[in-house]
DNA sequence: TCATTTGCCTAAAGGTTTTAGGTTTTTGCA
DNA sequence: TGCAAAAACCTAAAACCTTTAGGCAAATGA
């Protein structure tokens, strides 16, 4: 059947996309391969082992489609695409999304998901390169962008702009330049 | 045993900050109660019932604090209290915060559920009323906050920010200082 | 007093996780 | 070519969670 850990992440990335990244389970990874659960053990080491496969799959797409978006593009040109990818990601592939926030419980994270979110953080690095910010600074607003655009799309998925007026899609690019317009004008430190 | 739906939620708001709210079980909940599982049932629909439950509690709990904390103050003082809850709330009761964002799949929301949740978004409105905004910018603004909040504490939550200097502590004031200027100057719409 | 409601129980069916051990096919090497 | 070892998948089984059905016993109230 030609089963593998790599192609079972695949797959469970997929089934995210479809069902849900919480109703992937081994059990409907084996069904969808029509194959017996315990089959799949000899490729995962248990449950949570596929869900951090599956994450690092989908926080690893998404570097790639933000490294790209990114590349060739500066200031706000970057900082709008860089931001669609994210928000576009999202929306496309939900489950995939979620999964790309799931921290393993244990704190025993793969290498290669750390590398990932490294890959994030350094994209974000070098959008902020066409603003004018020192170190504390870059950090901030490494994590500001992070928390803006985790956030966004997070409450978009959810639902929870859906109950005010106007679309949630209307909000998006106005937020983009509100941001970019703080990046160039980042405040001093505030005495007290 | 004296047992009902309100106190299977709140007992399950314990457990939850204890152990993790995905881990938080029908099952789990009757052994701490030294019933039963099959009881709880008479209490609470089903387990997506009793998670509801649980997130009506602490969406409603946050509110709260989030109101007492925004009462009296106004301008950057209001959006200091009002970012330092959100964020406190998430610290002490990590599993009642995760909780809180959880949206019931099947779209059947509790009325009490929805109240919590415009609550939390008059309350953003109230603290920019310290601002001078105009819809539909008010509108971009309390969605621009919802996701600072959220996303910072969720990041700061799952460890993303443990990975680079300074502490996460060190960057939300000055993340806040930011938002307030930014708040201040909202920008004109840009022309395309 | 007695019928009803309430609150918890036993029983049972169905699903997911995970381990243990078996069989068959593939692979690599002498 | 022939064979040993590894890889891939299977059956079986234990443990736990969810949910429904039906029962008993105590509190309630007319």
């Amino acid at each position: 059947m030609g089963l593998s850990g790599e192609r079972l992440a695949r797959a469970g990335a997929e089934l995210a996309d479809e069902v849900g990244f919480d109703q992937v389970t081994v059990s409907a990874l084996a069904r969808r391969f029509g194959v017996q659960v315990a089959s799949l053990y000899s490729h995962v080491r248990n449950s949570d082992d596929l869900k951090v496969r599956i994450a690092t799959v989908a926080l690893t797409e998404l570097a790639d489609q933000a490294a790209a978006a990114v590349a060739g593009r500066a200031g706000r040109d970057a900082l709008v695409a860089l931001g669609d990818v994210y928000r576009s990601y999202a929306t496309t592939h939900p489950g995939r999304y979620t999964a790309s926030r799931y921290a393993p419980p244990t704190s025993v994270l793969g290498a290669e998901f750390v590398a990932a979110g490294k890959r994030h953080s350094e994209l974000m690095r070098a959008v902020l390169r066409g603003y004018d910010l020192d170190e504390p600074a870059a950090t901030d607003a490494v994590r500001l962008l992070g928390s803006v655009f985790h956030g966004y799309v997070t409450l978009e998925l959810s639902g929870s702009f859906s109950y005010s007026e106007p679309s949630s899609g209307a909000s998006w690019p106005r937020i983009l330049d509100a941001i970019d317009s703080l990046l160039r004008t980042w405040p001093e430190r505030h005495s007290s």
